[in-house]
DNA sequence: TTGTACGCGTTATCAC
DNA sequence: GTGATAACGCGTACAA
């Protein structure tokens, strides 16, 4: 078993250690600070021939200075976390593409916390948040009790909120414009012929997004003289009982002379509403009309192509990535709202009513 | 513009600090290696009143170890690197769900790494893993070529390898068993009564996992007694080009008097092809059959459902974290290459062709 | 213009 | 048992 001596000195575990600052400025025969001068762009106060030495040292060991080490000096990693509520939602993934970008543009590097629904997690996240002393946070799902974590929690660390508000929190927020989304499906279904309009969303419960569409979607209605509609909020597992509820709705819709058309809140509503309605035999654009908010890969494929209101996902990642790079830098201002208009994108599915 | 003055003393930017271990150890009267004792668990060799003293000075004060300050004293920082080649495909999503797993339960940190399919990027989330001292990395895309990064660069980090294999790098790999999959879906296709398969396919390009589902697919073919079949490689953007190549493929086989059936050879390809189809007009299990690796969420939705075999993402996922967490607690054994088996799930799109 | 010395938060090695 | 102290890699006053 000689080979599991454990030799105390210095260099045993790692056979090729990474070149420090030290090594760098022996192999230039500087001194430490000069090196850093260098990296540092103080090239202004530095003799020609010695940046020309450290110049070298640097490309011939490879070396990158340690932003660990940095971090631990002057509480900055050059780390963003991004907090999604899962990332299995498509909406996630598009919004960390945009985030991404304006991260790596700007020299930061970007970290997912997957918070799986689950609240718990959310505090870890947190934790990370200072425990790996991130510069900021990206903070997509969040409770909807405002109060769990103080904000003496973040030990003064920035943090934008995407998609979703926490009333009582000043940070900035990055969203769609709800109304304007549901103004853009509304008058669409409208111009259309459809006349009685089912919103299927995911269950409220205080989300911020869900709440924001369905008053949007309650008050069109309201002002609205010829469209009329009614809210159902679909569950995690209960497809059969959304089915059924479709069944019903349309039903008494048809009976009363009007055309029934369903409105997905977002993709996995509009997920749901799908699979139900292929569950039932029908053909969206068929027995009924369907548009869904947010655009999905799949939905050009089912029956004649599922008509979108499609949110900036790109944009909005980085809108608020640079937002939050804005306050890492130290800007001081009040809490921002920033909103960004949906684009609608017209498919077979809201083909107007057969009379 | 008062409010624009900056003072430049010590603590203006952060109004509240993290507490650090010297902090506890003064609330506690005690030095810091005792607190550091504490709570590294050497709680035999401590006084069971200095114990209680300094448990109780890091409740009070909330203290948290840094992570940075023990990176940068013992080179490990409990962060894990997985570079995906594209967030895009639910397929890296599913298995990023798996590793995040693995990782918390060991304590790990997960960090994400979208590499965009472009291939600088790469060399940036190598960087990345010995610049941040990553403790390893899980690597879906790669360069085809090996040589690109040496291991010299590693600093004797581990890599893991995920669906994608590179000769000549001895890393650990896991992956679905791609000969395995292909067999489960043609000997599917065959009970069925299929006759003629085309299997549609990403560009190759020395991708191993397209290369070995390729290999296996003509190796089942010239085994098999009444199965033939061809391949074509659909490019990211030439839908038109693949819906021709589907016609002109299907005239020929149904005039030869056989059945003609699609084997989309992942996710991205059986998005490719069921649009092309749709485009078409045809309806997958009517005018010919359909067969997708990767299981989608829309795989139920289009036409009667799509019959696919899906990977083990999740146990993939959990595999390649449990194995790179082994490897950087120090195992030592020749690279080790798991395989897992797929499953196929039976939809309406390979109901048996009329005759 | 350049080098020396110290501190960031931890852990490990040494004396006490 | 416990406490001072030296490192880890880096930036930066301060001294030269």
């Amino acid at each position: 078993m000689s080979d599991s001596v454990q030799r105390p000195a210095s260099p045993p575990p790692r056979p090729k250690a990474r070149a420090t600052i030290a090594d760098v400025a022996q192999a230039a025969q500087v001194s430490k600070a000069s090196v850093s001068r260098y990296l540092n762009g103080r090239t202004d106060i530095l003799a020609p021939d010695m940046a020309e030495r450290v110049q070298q040292a640097i490309a011939q060991l490879n070396y990158r200075p340690s932003p660990m080490a940095q971090a631990l000096k002057h509480g900055r990693t050059r780390l963003i976390g991004l907090a999604v509520a899962d990332v299995t939602n498509p909406f996630s993934v598009a919004v960390l593409q945009g985030a991404e970008k304006a991260c790596q543009a700007a020299g930061y590097l970007l970290v997912l916390f997957n918070l799986g629904n689950e609240a718990g997690r959310e505090r870890d996240a947190m934790h990370a948040l200072s425990a790996y002393q991130l510069d900021g946070m990206i903070l997509n799902r969040v409770e909807t009790s405002a109060q769990l974590w103080h904000d003496a929690q973040l030990h003064g660390k920035p943090i934008v909120l995407v998609d979703r508000f926490m009333e009582g929190m000043d940070a900035d927020f990055v969203t769609v414009d709800n109304p304007g989304v549901i103004q853009l499906a509304l008058d669409h279904l409208q111009a259309q012929g459809f006349d009685e309009v089912l919103l299927v969303t995911e269950p409220i419960a205080g989300v911020s997004s869900r709440t924001a569409r369905q008053q949007a979607f309650l008050r069109y209605l309201s002002r609205s003289k010829v469209l009329q509609g009614s809210v159902w909020e679909s569950a995690a597992h209960n497809g059969p009982q959304l089915q059924q509820q479709l069944a019903q709705w349309r039903q008494a819709a048809v009976q009363a002379g009007r055309r029934p058309a369903v409105l997905a809140g977002n993709g996995v509503a509009s997920l749901r509403a799908a699979s139900a309605i292929h569950a039932l035999g029908w053909v969206p654009g068929q027995e009924l009309g369907v548009i869904g908010i947010d655009e999905t890969d799949w939905a050009p494929l089912v029956g004649p192509g599922l008509t979108t209101v499609a949110q900036p996902t790109d944009a909005l990642g980085q809108a608020a990535a640079q937002c939050l790079i804005e306050r890492i830098q130290g800007k001081h201002s009040p809490a921002r709202k920033i909103e960004l208009p949906g684009t609608i994108i017209v498919r077979g599915s809201t083909a107007s009513p057969k009379r």
